[in-house]
DNA sequence: TAGATTGTTAATCGATTAACAATC
DNA sequence: TAGATTGTTAATCGATTAACAATC
């Protein structure tokens, strides 16, 4: 942090009277910050201990001018005439996204998603920690999903509290999502992901709710490539 | 569509020599049709016959004002005094979005989140086939995953000639995803919807891409989380 | 006709980019 | 020191919202 920082940031202080302070960040820059740590993943697996914004902007197609304005939201992590340090930047990315802070999660719903997600490294990579499934078929509660055990819905309060569980996945239909998402709000639960299909709105719960619908990717592509099959056809572009 | 757009398009095409012609409508927009595809079935499903800007405004949470500016991208779909026909504005939607244009794709790919994905309603609720998958393993080749036929990506060319797939799924591992999509570029693949992680960049083939990362919207969320847990431990908000 | 609600323009807001002084 | 590259401000660009005339 600069000399400069650090006078703004005691100046807040006084106002302030906190010492832990997360600035208001644009969700445009949110947004960005899991492709930086991607990328730094990725820098480091090539063994590159140093980056210049603008190098990284080669490689992420993206202006080096947003790349140095989004890491400033959070304090200047680079080094004038030199540019950022790998290992550090990835530190600072990580402890922003608060990969490694042990986040426990489980899955409602142990059907095809579920079970795939559960199966991928996804969660790993993240620092995050599955613990639990919960379904209602009797044929998988009791049996392990890739290493983690299956409950009964009918368990799940005493099973969140047990597991201390910070984070619930949603991979149920859609019709069960709204029910479910009541019974997380008189639980410790700190947020949803959920897959359902069924926009989730929870209002000042105390949950934080990002809704997922992969299909949506899907049709933007679809009209990305009716658009382009439409202009090789008017001989365009 | 009004007179006034009428004489704006016949004068475009005095101009420019052409029928058919989609308007530049800027990402954002687009980003958010899928969305409205998702509400107006379930108005649908509800039995809504008619809707105004400002009642659909309510329901998803955006502005009214948002909502026909969106529309209006693409045409006058209302009318002035009585709002939106439902059936009318969802037909028109999925005109844009290629919905019911009958695409045909197929999933490289048979492990976990693509047999997941193959199995899921996703593609039948869009109007698009999924024709075929390929993968490596033996153990599953000549196999079906949810009416889907596996065969070796030996044939893929071969294959995909014979389906006329028009979009590739990528599940597979993120090692192969640069030297499959170098095969596709050789196809009459339009599309690629890229699972791999690795994001791949096909400059000017015309092929159109779609990366996705799940994990990414996790990630997010985890920031959320810690950020809402910080708050409440310091008193905050 | 009167009431309602769109289509559309103009105003505001936010996000990105350019530029350069600060500084390592 | 000179060269490089950040941090940061100012300019530009794009997206959202407000407002209202057009019109069904």
């Amino acid at each position: 942090m600069s000399e400069k920082n650090k006078s703004l940031e005691a100046l807040r202080k006084e106002i302030d009277g906190r010492d832990s302070f997360r600035p208001t960040v644009s969700p445009a820059v949110i947004k960005r910050l899991p492709r930086y740590f991607r990328y730094l993943r990725e820098l480091i697996r090539m063994g590159k201990s140093r980056v210049s914004s603008a190098e990284l902007s080669k490689m992420m197609n993206v202006t080096a001018s947003q790349i140095r304005q989004d890491l400033n939201c959070f304090g200047g992590f680079g080094q004038q005439g030199y540019g950022y340090n790998v290992n550090y930047l990835y530190t600072k990315i990580c402890e922003i996204l608060g990969v490694g802070y042990g986040f426990r999660v489980a899955v409602i719903g142990a059907g095809n998603l579920g079970s795939a997600l559960v199966r991928s490294d996804m969660f790993e990579k993240r620092g995050v920690d599955v613990v639990a499934m919960f379904d209602t078929k009797p044929s998988v509660i009791g049996k392990k999903i890739g290493n983690v055990p299956v409950y009964s819905v009918d368990v799940l309060e005493e099973k969140l509290r047990e597991f201390a569980v910070d984070i619930v996945i949603l991979t149920l239909p859609k019709e069960y999502a709204v029910e479910t998402a009541s019974r997380l709000v008189h639980t410790d639960v700190g947020g949803i992901w959920n897959f359902t299909g069924k926009e989730l709105e929870l209002g000042d719960c105390g949950i934080v709710v990002e809704n997922v619908h992969i299909g949506d990717s899907l049709m933007t592509l679809c009209y990305e490539v009716a658009k382009s099959m439409n202009e090789k056809q008017t001989g365009d572009k």
